[in-house]
DNA sequence: ATGTTGATGAGCT
DNA sequence: GCTCATCAACATT
C-alpha cells in the first residue's frame, strides 16, 4: 500500500530561508565571511518595494594588515566610523563621486572590518531594478557590479549605518550550499595603490555565475 | 583606451 | 578654513 508522503517525511526538506543572525556578521574573519556569503540572498524594501537576489561576488576587507581597508592603521572619521561598531551595519559609500558601494560591517567593536558585495543575481521586483537602472534589458549589468546593484536595489549613501538586522537591508540564508569548486577567489578589483596587498586573493565569485561584475 | 564625476582626506594656512 | 591629488566604477569608443 503506498500512502501519500507527508512534508515531513520528503528526503532532504528544504528548510524555509532565514533572516542571517547578526552572529554570522560578528565573526573575526573578514575572509570566510565574505566566502561565506556567496550563495546567500539581499534583500531591500525601500520606497514600499521589495527588491533582492543572490549574491554571487565579494570582497574582504580587513582593518590590520590590508592597505586596500578604508580603516587601515586605524583610520578614523566621518566616512569611516561606523566601520567601527559590531558587524551587521551597512557601510555605504559614495566612490568617483558617482556610485554607491554597499558593505557589511563585521567583526566586534572596535575591530574595522567589511565584505563588500560586488555582484547579484536579480531574482525579486525585478521591473522596479529595471526602472531605477534605466534599462529595459534583463543583462549582466542590471546588477553585476558593486556601483549597479546598489542602484537597483536602492541603496544610497542614506543607508550608512543601516541595521542589517532590520526590515530595510537585510541578507537571507537559503540553504544554498556552495562548494569550493564553484568558487574563484582572485585578486581584488581597483586597489593597486595597496601594494603587496593587491594581490592578496579576497574577491570570491560564484564560477558559474554571469551575474558576476566585468572582468579586468 | 579614454572621459565622466564629485566626495574624500591629507596637508597646508 | 582651502586646495589638490586620489579614487574598492561605469559608459562609451
Amino acid at each position: 500500500m503506498i500512502t501519500n508522503p507527508t512534508p515531513n517525511s520528503q528526503t532532504n526538506p528544504i528548510p524555509p530561508p532565514t533572516k542571517i543572525p547578526l552572529d554570522f556578521y560578528r565573526r573575526s574573519d573578514p575572509v570566510l565571511i565574505a566566502r561565506d556569503l556567496l550563495g546567500k540572498h539581499l534583500y531591500t524594501n525601500i520606497d514600499g518595494v521589495l527588491t533582492g537576489g543572490r549574491i554571487v561576488e565579494t570582497e574582504a576587507y580587513a582593518h590590520i594588515n590590508d592597505q586596500a581597508c578604508h580603516s587601515h592603521l586605524g583610520r578614523y572619521t566621518a566616512r569611516t566610523k561606523i566601520m567601527y561598531e559590531a558587524g551587521g551595519v551597512a557601510y555605504v559609500y559614495l566612490v568617483y563621486g558617482r556610485y554607491a558601494l554597499f558593505n557589511i560591517i563585521t567583526n566586534e567593536v572596535g575591530k574595522a572590518d567589511a565584505v563588500l558585495i560586488r555582484g547579484l543575481e536579480p531574482l525579486e521586483g525585478i521591473p522596479e531594478m529595471l526602472l531605477r537602472r534605466g534599462t529595459l534589458k534583463y543583462q549582466r549589468n542590471l546588477t553585476g557590479g558593486p556601483g549597479l546593484l546598489t542602484q537597483a536595489l536602492g541603496i544610497s549613501t542614506q543607508h550608512y549605518g543601516t541595521d542589517l538586522s532590520g526590515d530595510t537591508i537585510w541578507l537571507e540564508d537559503h540553504h544554498e550550499v556552495i562548494a569550493d569548486d564553484q568558487v574563484v577567489a582572485s585578486p581584488r578589483v581597483g586597489i593597486d595603490y595597496a601594494g603587496f596587498d593587491a594581490a592578496l586573493p579576497w574577491r570570491f565569485r560564484i564560477k558559474a555565475s554571469k551575474w558576476t561584475s566585468p572582468a579586468r
